[in-house]
DNA sequence: ATGATTATTGAATAATATTCAATTATTTAT
DNA sequence: ATAAATAATTGAATATTATTCAATAATCAT
């Protein structure tokens, strides 16, 4: 058996995924040529991004979730948009920012269970020197990517 | 003119899309029958929840974004789930997660700019009785929704 | 081992996106 | 204010693509 599931995943989860014109049309009542143009038109001026798949996470293998709030060491300090940079690279990172307030970075992780996201977390504190680090992990999530859960 | 984009924003946000078998199938070697088998089956468990566009937010009057950090009133301390569920269907939510450490929610928030972003805040604090909140703007996203920018 | 279920796949069909050209609306320059 | 230029809307025609179906192969349960 071919496991195209795993392969599916990391596809559809950064893009692959494309809008249902005549869908958009029916529902909002107008021709779906217009409603093409229109998309169209979104993507060239670069408003539009990608499109998508939102999974619910736990049912593939990444239960786990924890925001991390990030003070970056004194010779990251000046530069964190380096170290983010670095960390939007990485495939279990959903989200990365660069913040106002008490932390520098504020880092969406995603992992398997709580050895996957420990070990992450030990490598990537050596990796980019974090000072500090404060963990919220997630309990339930209600909403993710603007998508409303179960 | 008709203000299409407008209409067609917040239903792209949500879904309204749908991912691109033959595209996938190229893209894996594999048949487009044998994708589309895997994609509908994965819909079918509820592996996948929506499909969705990411958007440049600043492009779409969307450029303000925070984390808020929850601390809920004694009132509603015993039960953040009902808070949680009300903050979901707020159409500025990104995401509410229901969190252990020193915070019982938290809330990513998108608002056109600061005083958005400030009204909003202050009808929440009274609606849900938020006893403490941290507040982290985001100056710059490398990352969002598992979809690199820039 | 054997029957039952699940997964893979090619060929045929149905649905949908895309192109194109015409029309209408809006903006810009004078 | 008017004309010219640009942008947006749309129906009809075409090109892609998803989906169904039926056959085969693989896996699972007993």
């Amino acid at each position: 058996m071919k496991d195209i599931r795993a392969r599916l995943i990391p596809l559809l989860e950064k893009g692959q995924c494309t809008p249902r014109i005549s869908q958009l049309a029916k529902k909002l009542g107008e021709p779906s040529t217009t409603i093409h143009y229109n998309v169209k038109k979104m993507e060239r001026e670069g408003a539009i991004q990608a499109y998508k798949a939102v999974f619910n996470y736990k049912s593939i293998g990444q239960g786990h979730c924890t925001y991390l709030l990030i003070n970056l060491r004194q010779e990251n300090y000046g530069d964190p948009e380096q170290v983010a940079r670095d960390l939007a690279k990485n495939k279990n990172v959903e989200s990365v920012d660069i913040c106002t307030g008490e932390y520098e970075l504020i880092v969406k992780l995603r992992s398997k269970d709580i050895d996957e996201y420990y070990q992450w977390v030990k490598v990537a504190i050596r990796k980019y020197g974090f000072a500090k680090t404060i963990s919220l992990t997630s309990l339930k999530q209600l909403k993710t990517e603007f998508v409303e859960l179960e």
